[in-house]
DNA sequence: ATATCAAACTAACAACTGTTAGTTTTAATA
DNA sequence: TATTAAAACTAACAGTTGTTAGTTTGATAT
């Protein structure tokens, strides 16, 4: 019986992602520590109790905020590495990866980024490992850059950290009144990571 | 009575002072919220009502961990603003400033960036003001050496947070294996943070 | 109407939180 | 040796935490 409603087909999010959509904004705000299960509750006008009728524990609405975040950046960082293209286009497509998930999810980032150390057992282990492959994927860019001399033969772990640093912290910048819009931003910082300021 | 002994001499800590230390070390490790008073006694080999003899309150820790550094950083900023030098000069300043901060004090420094939002009343509007001061004076810095044609035109606001980013998550970074030795770091960070790295 | 089922509820738990009060230990001073 | 003061201790508190159990609500399907 074909008895869809307006309502229905409206609204693409069930319950469980709303959960998690309002959880990670509150994380990102306080950490995940400082958030406690009536404060999500209170923001879902629900008593806490109910949230388990959609989630297992805390824990799995850390897990699936970052989990899933952290895997789009590695299988993407992946497929750049082993791409046919020169340095300079990977990291091109490295901080287009960036902006991309900083524009539409800047509240799993935030968690991510501050909040991962709070994962336990297998998952902890999975993305401290998904992260050690993405950083040394952007190694591999690097030194193959300078090795072919596309790259200034600067510090290798200096030009990691200077140019993650500022791509992993894009979404306490970005929504702020004075930031640009997306291929504003995505061409400035082209410039200013690659070319730089003087 | 001269009777300091070998040990006095040689302990130059209170015992308040090794609180804020060892504090600021598990604040970094999984901040503020998480760490309880428990967590700071076990680690100092006493138990948690003794913190009390020394400290007024879990609060007072995080504000005397963050609030001292905060100074330091809006007060050297704005002796550099105010200087006579140029964008160039002030800029490699401001990069000093960074990593001399993160070598001397990595916890502190994590603590500032990750648990400023824990702070309350007087000193949470107190910590705000003194970052947007230190914002605004790197922002002046910037739009003078575009005025001056020392700073290539680029968007300000992009220029801004891509250097900060860098400088104020030095701490991530710093203390891993691979990190270079403070000199080789401060001169590949002004090269790659100024004249870029392609 | 009745049955069904997701999703809300109330009530409670055991463990943990920051903190206080009052007491004992430790080591230096008179 | 007696005194003092710093710094540890034990015991406990009131409030908060994540979570469970069992129940009620409200809309849809038979």
């Amino acid at each position: 019986m074909a008895n869809f409603s307006i309502f229905e087909t409206m609204k693409p999010t069930d319950r469980k992602s709303e959960i998690i959509a309002i959880a990670a904004q509150l994380f990102k705000e306080k950490g995940y520590s400082a958030v406690t299960m009536r404060d999500i509750a209170q923001a879902m006008n629900i008593k806490a109790a109910s949230l388990y009728n959609h989630i297992k524990s805390k824990q799995e609405i850390l897990v699936l905020i970052i989990i899933e975040i952290a895997e789009e950046f590695t299988q993407t960082m992946e497929t750049i590495v082993h791409s046919e293209e020169n340095t300079i286009q990977k990291l091109e497509k490295v901080i287009q990866l960036h902006i991309d998930i900083t524009l539409r999810n800047a509240d799993a980032l935030a968690c991510l980024n501050n909040d991962w150390m709070h994962l336990a057992d297998a998952e902890l282990s999975y993305f401290i490992k998904m992260r050690e492959d993405y950083e040394d994927n952007f190694r591999t860019i690097i030194k193959n850059g300078i090795a072919n001399q596309e790259i200034k033969n600067l510090n290798v772990e200096v030009i990691i950290f200077s140019t993650l640093s500022t791509l992993r912290t894009l979404y306490l910048w970005y929504g702020k009144k004075k930031s640009p819009n997306p291929s504003v931003l995505k061409s400035n910082m082209i410039q200013v990571l690659l070319n730089g300021i003087v």
